[in-house]
DNA sequence: ACATTGACCTGGGAGC
DNA sequence: TGCTCCCAGGTCAATG
């Protein structure tokens, strides 16, 4: 479900409700998510307060004094907040309580999300440590991307959606910063110009600004924390457009497959 | 070290 | 109506 937009809507959402927040209850329907919630969450979190609320990449990071919990949403991971009188949906897995009106309620379908805690420093967290840089910070520039992708025969679209270069960066955005920067989708990273690397840097930025200020992007099921949509897609060029005219040249856009992931693109503008 | 593929899951829609 | 197949916003692990 999220990238990077939707992660930062949530986090946006959260930090005013939680940050100083005392958790009262931790509730575990089911401990199965990608990797196992550790058995021992209610302990480790009960009567700590939540010192800040972060973002690394889609995870989003709650510190505690004692640790962080580290939360990702995968494909389908939803984060609501809601009162305990709501009733509970199916795959309602994990509630953090703190107050009769006020559980962070964590609902995930396919369950591809994760719920994970660590007593070290974040920076020294596996999952975290090898990714690459943040696409809204000043280290991610072209000059940045063309040491990464030096030699590198990996299409651009799949480059991009590499976490281990840079994070945030999904299916979604990867398409719609291409066509931003007329780029098509199948070049090789490593025969990107200059020029053409500082305008993709540029088009991802401007993508995912603009995908914040609409509070993410709806396909299907994306809600806030507070339960509404994103309203990106209407601002969509050409994700799910396939078949559809090109916004700059009225040309019929094509869907092909990287990586088993569908991208579409404008035969015409983007080269 | 890099590129590719399979795996993890459920639900919704298309087509028969 | 009901079955099967395909698709979906992610990303890690195993394989060449």
């Amino acid at each position: 479900m999220p990238e990077l937009p939707e992660v930062e809507t949530i986090k946006h959402g959260l930090k005013p409700h939680l940050e100083r927040a005392v958790v009262q209850d931790v509730i575990v329907r089911r401990a199965t998510l990608r990797w196992p919630i550790p058995d021992n969450l209610k302990d480790l979190l009960v009567n700590q307060c939540i010192l800040d609320i972060s973002r690394r990449g889609k995870y989003l990071l709650f510190k505690f004094i004692t640790g962080t919990l580290l939360i990702h949403l995968g494909m389908s991971g939803r984060l609501q907040l809601v009162s305990t009188r709501q009733p509970l949906k199916p795959h309602d897995h994990v509630d953090f309580i703190f107050s009769s009106d006020k559980v962070l309620r964590y609902n995930d379908p396919r369950r591809f999300g994760a719920i994970l805690w660590t007593h070290a420093p974040i920076e020294d967290f596996p999952l975290l440590k090898s990714l690459g840089v943040e696409p809204l910070d000043h280290e991610f520039t072209a000059d940045y991307l063309k040491q990464k992708a030096c030699n590198r025969h990996a299409d651009i679209k799949s480059f991009i959606m590499n976490s281990h270069v840079v994070v945030g960066v999904g299916n979604i955005y990867a398409a719609e910063a291409l066509f931003l920067a007329k780029i098509h989708p199948l070049t090789p990273a490593g025969h990107l110009s200059h020029d053409q690397l500082i305008t993709l840097v540029d088009a991802v930025q401007k993508t995912l600004q603009a995908a914040i200020r609409a509070g993410g992007t709806t396909l299907k099921d994306f809600v806030n924390s507070q339960g509404t949509p994103g309203y990106f897609s209407q601002q969509l060029n050409v994700y799910g457009r396939e078949q559809l005219p090109c916004v700059q040249c009225g040309s019929l856009l094509l869907k092909i497959k990287q990586a088993q992931r569908t991208t579409v693109f404008c035969q015409q503008c983007q080269i």
